[in-house]
DNA sequence: TGATTGACTCGTACGGCGTACGATTAAATT
DNA sequence: AATTTAATCGTACGCCGTACGAGTCAATCA
């Protein structure tokens, strides 16, 4: 009855199904495998985007035939799954600087978060999705440890953590959608001009025209915190 | 070459073209437009979600051919577009209380933008994606002069407005796709519980089964307007 | 009036998608 | 040597968006 393979683990024989008799097709591919498929896809996402993800060119990409990838993954939606936990994993503040204070080791790890999404840009509309792998409860985990030891009450802890949730979602979302090319730059500049009758405020901060995102994020997330635990 | 119309406005001419001659098809449909079309489309995205919105089924409840509609928007995507927007309006504030606080004001628009979007959960995932129609940049007028006029320096104008923005959309995002049925949430419980070892703290503040989106929404945007805006 | 045009509708068809199903093969086990 | 298991893949099905072109009317023009 074929009971597929579905949690981790994979033994990865060394095997060869190349050409039964002729030698024609040498392809030295290495068999495949969770980690294979899950790599691939991971690249396949990065040059192509979310809608370039099929079965069939991931497979091609692979050296092997479409249904072949089906013994490895239950459906395309966990491979959606498994390519986003992997791209979110977390190691760490830089060991030399062990333990600065709390609020260093959170900006730490959500700049670590959003420029780990950023680098795979189809992973941030991903994310809210897909069910929360290992790497991202961990990173929550971190966040809700280190939030609880620098003070922040029990009763606002889950408020606390969903609101940094909800930030670095929202920003990274934004980032990685509004990522306009200059043409599309100029042709909002454009709109916005043209209506700055009815958005005079937007229009005289350059609201849509500020590109520096990292700077925003880092602020905001500076605000954030200072809602959240006032210093001292 | 049958150039397609793309922008608003419709006529309308009454026209029928039930059948040729007898009668026994006479659905009296009314004639298709770009208006019915979007409200349509929103009725069907409320009932099936983003992936049950296909041409043929929306042309069927609109008691039309598929291809008709392509008369009217050039394709699925403008579509999304077109339902999105018409799904963002805002009236502003209840008239009754005209010039509360600034604070009031703010908290009002968002709480009223959050649920515009969960009144249709397809919504959320589908804005960023989008370009920012004239519902969404009149939200954002509307917030920044209000900010500005409640004193936030200009230098920190466009921060707090994006602060506010990503905290807006992570939030209907993740609340709307975590929506769990009853079985999800237990089986998120056990999966949690099982794993403790791995994630204490946020299996001790029960951080997956906290229910109070509501309530954690409003005082997140508390916390988030205290660090914007320090109080006096 | 009859012919023409333009607005609108829709049947058919095409290429591409995810994947069910079953045949096939090679390795491991008995 | 016989059997079981792990893995691969060709074929086919149903569904999708939509290109294409033929139809149907109403309004306009000759």
């Amino acid at each position: 009855m074929a009971a597929k393979r579905s949690g981790a683990g994979s033994k990865g024989s060394g095997r060869r199904g190349a050409s039964p008799q002729s030698g024609q097709e040498q392809r030295s591919e290495p068999p495949l495998s969770l980690e294979r498929i899950v790599a691939t896809a991971v690249d396949l996402l990065d040059a192509e985007g979310v809608d370039g993800l099929k079965m069939r060119r991931l497979a091609d990409r692979l050296g092997s035939g479409a249904m072949s990838l089906y013994w490895h993954v239950g459906n395309k939606e966990e491979v959606f799954d498994l390519a986003l936990d992997s791209v979110l994993e977390y190691r760490g503040p830089s060991d030399i600087v062990e333990s600065r204070d709390w609020r260093g080791e959170v900006v730490h790890m959500l700049e670590d978060w959003r420029a780990s999404m950023l680098r795979h840009p189809w992973s941030a509309s991903l994310l809210p999705r897909r069910a929360l792998g290992p790497n991202i409860l961990s990173r929550l985990e971190l966040l809700s440890k280190t939030l609880s030891g620098a003070g922040v009450a029990d009763a606002d802890l889950n408020v606390a953590i969903w609101s940094l949730w909800n930030f670095v979602l929202g920003a990274t979302i934004t980032r990685a959608n509004f990522d306009l090319s200059d043409d599309d730059r100029a042709a909002a500049q454009q709109r916005l001009t043209g209506l700055s009758q009815h958005y005079p405020t937007i229009e005289r901060s350059r609201l849509l025209l500020d590109n520096d995102w990292d700077g925003a994020f880092r602020k905001g997330l500076d605000f954030l915190l200072d809602g959240l635990a006032p210093r001292q």
